[in-house]
DNA sequence: AAATTATG
């Protein structure tokens, strides 16, 4: 028998550009291909790789075949090769594309028909033989060689890159971005590398510093200490922060120009480094402010502070805050449409016994003022708040608008409220015209919006959600603050409620756990102070282990005999939730251990290996994209169920997925999934669990153990948590509130109007 | 170190 080639090997497929359908703005291409490869002909290939290439060149290309719901079948571009065109059709298309000015489909073709495969080679190394070709004088001439000139400077600008180990992929993009300029690419590469980091997405401050040292910038030109600043405020946007002191801003900039470099500590002093910030200043690439913020020690006192920002985020911010303004004093839509109060006190009715004052507070709230958040933890009673608002806004004809930051919260809360809800993404964006689903007519109509899971918000998409509200529409933002932080900068649910004017309740009192997991809830309150969490006998649990490996081995065994035997909790009940995925205790190695112990291979579980692991008939797996066509109602970001069927023959398989929906996956879109065993804390928010096991392992590092994290965890768990691993990695969890500190000033913007002084 | 959305 011969071995078994894994159907998702990468695939090689070559072609020439034909014509390009679609860029998006973060680079992702779409194209038509000829083939030279393979029996089809014509091709679609998508990719982010194929970002730049033009029409008419040759491409190689390796990656996989995927099918898309709506587009079919295409090829999805992982690596992007140019190739000189060999044969005469790929050398026909080559020339007779856009490439050359005065040159096209006709033209190429008498070329090619008259030197056959011979014709790049004619043109490199005896182009006035092209003069034998009819219709071919000396303009049309110097064209072509001009143009074939460009095609050796391509190559040596990608000798040039690579011999500074930047990746193929990358040297291209450098190549492509200047292409169409007058400048000469070769010429900014040496000239000036650092514009690359503005430029080029992709090149940052490590490559260009990497090229301008080659080729001789010197160590404390200007471009370099601004290119190092830039950087460094950048930086600061990936760990959340929409600002950064401009002390500290300095400090972080000397150390990374000098952590390697000790001999320019002294040359790179504050006052040089100033002075570069200045001139960044100056050109209008960085906005620097002095505002009164809170000092981030604790004390939170007020100290006129001078920051620096990107000016994209500058105005984000600044727009963002504007917007909450106008919406804090536009005239609320529903104001006049019903009696409010009345109909609140009204609810205190048999069927709805259960409302809390707060809630009932909530209500009106949302229902009267133009802006307003509802907070509160898990099992608080948010759901059956927001299904009773929704309920009464459209019982007086209003128009409920539902969203959320992700695809699977947005799930969930149509699934609780009973009506359509969609991403943020969605609702706000723009009507293009000729969409089948014009999602722009919702907030033109919308009296009231609902965000559900608001904590992820993050600045940009904040500012975008504000922008779109019509005056008048209110907006209630719902969500917990102590979860996780949105991914990108800012702490916008945090900002909004340190505003004073914005209403918002509290939802307090817990429902759910009150007899049996009261010690979760406590504990979790007990992490949220920064202390550590009680043992409770009967659901919360802790457990020392020094070791990785035995914390890992000790999961396994928890998962499928100890918690089964004491608490009768199948494994099915028990979600592991792994602070990160590497490392032994991290959530793909558990989940490798636990799909073994659980799962194990048989001959009546068919299977199939996709990217290192087997898919098998049985298996917990959780979808990791919005894919609205798969399945009868989509499949979201989060969803999770298990594998019911592996059809080896049709190469697909079925996912049942817990809420009820089952969507069949081609073997080639397995990227759509990952097992479920393990999960980690991120992908587990909005979910909950009867039983929680967290492997805690020092060696997740500081940046991932964090207060929130473990708050996030134990809140999962409905019955029963267990903390298994290093005493030290739990404890300098709880002390870690570092996301707490993200550096923003949208409330200081929104309180303070600049109009008004 | 982890993660969101979306596009023909």
């Amino acid at each position: 028998m011969p071995h078994p080639v894994p159907l998702d090997a990468p695939e090689v497929v070559e072609g020439v550009v034909d014509h390009l359908l679609y860029v998006s703005y973060d680079e992702r291409t779409v194209l038509r291909l000829t083939a030279v490869t393979g029996d089809e002909e014509g091709i679609t290939a998508v990719g982010r790789a194929l970002f730049g290439v033009r029409p008419g060149e040759s491409l190689r290309l390796h990656g996989n075949w995927v099918h898309h719901p709506r587009h079919g079948r295409q090829f999805r571009a992982e690596q992007c090769e140019r190739t000189m065109p060999a044969d005469e059709r790929a050398i026909r298309f080559y020339l007779g594309s856009s490439m050359i000015r005065g040159i096209g489909p006709v033209l190429a073709s008498a070329i090619v028909d008259v030197f056959g495969e011979q014709t790049l080679k004619v043109i490199d190394a005896d182009p006035q033989r092209l003069l034998e070709v009819h219709g071919i004088g000396q303009i049309r001439l110097g064209r072509i060689t001009a143009a074939w000139q460009e095609q050796k400077a391509i190559a040596e600008i990608m000798v040039f890159l690579q011999g500074l180990q930047i990746t193929p992929a990358l040297a291209v993009k450098i190549y492509t971005t200047y292409a169409d300029t007058d400048d000469d690419p070769m010429r900014i590469v040496r000239r000036t590398p650092y514009r690359l980091c503005r430029d080029v997405r992709g090149v940052g401050f490590i490559n260009a510093d990497k090229i301008a040292l080659a080729v001789g910038i010197p160590k404390h030109s200007d471009a370099r200490l601004q290119a190092a600043l830039l950087h460094e405020l950048d930086q600061a946007g990936a760990n959340g922060h929409c600002h950064l002191p401009v002390r500290l801003l300095i400090a972080r900039t000397r150390q990374l120009l000098t952590d390697d470099d000790p001999a320019s500590v002294e040359i790179l002093d504050d006052a040089v480094l100033r002075q570069a910030l200045a001139a960044l200043h100056g050109q209008g690439e960085v906005v620097i402010e002095t505002l009164p913020l809170p000092v981030l020690d604790g004390t939170d006192a007020l100290t006129d502070t001078e920051i620096a920002m990107l000016p994209h985020r500058h105005r984000d911010e600044t727009q963002l805050a504007s917007h909450v303004r106008r919406l804090l004093t536009s005239t609320p839509a529903l104001s006049g449409l019903a009696p409010w109060a009345e109909h609140v006190a009204a609810l205190t009715g048999a069927e709805t016994a259960g409302l809390t004052d707060e809630q009932h507070k909530a209500i009106l709230t949302a229902l009267t003022r133009p802006l307003s958040i509802l907070t509160g933890g898990p099992g608080c009673g948010k759901t059956h708040t927001l299904q009773t608002l929704v309920d009464l806004a459209e019982q007086a004809d209003a128009v409920v608008a539902l969203a959320a930051p992700t695809g699977k919260a947005a799930k969930r809360l149509e699934e609780t409220c009973g009506q359509p809800a969609m991403t943020v993404h969605r609702l706000i964006r723009p009507a293009d015209g000729d969409s089948l689903f014009d999602h722009a007519s919702v907030l033109e109509t919308a009296d009231l919006v609902i965000i559900d899971e608001a904590s992820m918000l993050d600045l940009a998409l904040a500012r975008r959600l504000f922008a779109a509200l019509r005056d008048g529409c209110h907006l209630l933002l719902v969500g917990d603050t102590d979860q996780l932080p949105s991914v990108g900068p800012g702490r916008v649910l945090r900002d909004l409620l340190d505003v004073e004017g914005i209403p918002r309740t509290r939802l307090t009192k817990v429902f759910r756990q009150l007899d049996e997991g009261a010690a979760i809830t406590l504990n979790a309150h007990r992490i949220l102070r920064g202390e550590r969490p009680r043992e409770d006998p009967k659901v919360f649990w802790n457990r020392p282990v020094s070791s990785a490996e035995d914390i890992a081995e000790r999961v396994v065994d928890l998962v499928c005999e100890l918690m089964p035997k004491h608490f009768g909790a199948g494994p099915e009940d028990i979600q592991v939730l792994c602070p990160g995925k590497k490392n032994v205790a991290g959530m793909t190695d558990l989940n490798l251990r636990l799909q073994q112990r659980l799962n194990p291979p048989s001959d009546d579980r068919p299977q199939h290996y996709h990217g290192g692991a087997a898919f098998r008939l049985g298996d917990r797996v959780q979808q990791v994209r919005n894919n609205p066509h798969r399945g009868e109602t989509g499949v979201f970001n989060g969803s999770s169920g298990s594998i019911s069927a592996v059809d080896t023959e049709t190469h697909q398989l079925t996912v049942t997925f817990h809420d009820g929906e089952v969507a069949t996956y081609p073997f080639i879109d397995l990227d759509e999934l990952v097992h479920a065993y393990a999960l980690t804390v991120h992908r587990s928010q909005g979910s909950e669990y009867p039983y929680v096991i967290v492997p805690m392992v020092s060696a997740a590092g500081m940046m991932l153990l964090q207060r929130n994290l473990l708050y996030t965890a134990v809140t999962r768990a409905r019955h029963g948590v267990m903390l298994i691993g290093q005493t030290d990695a739990v404890e300098r969890a709880i002390a870690n509130n570092r996301t707490q500190r993200r550096n923003t000033a949208l409330t200081h913007r929104i309180t303070h109007d600049p109009a008004a002084v």
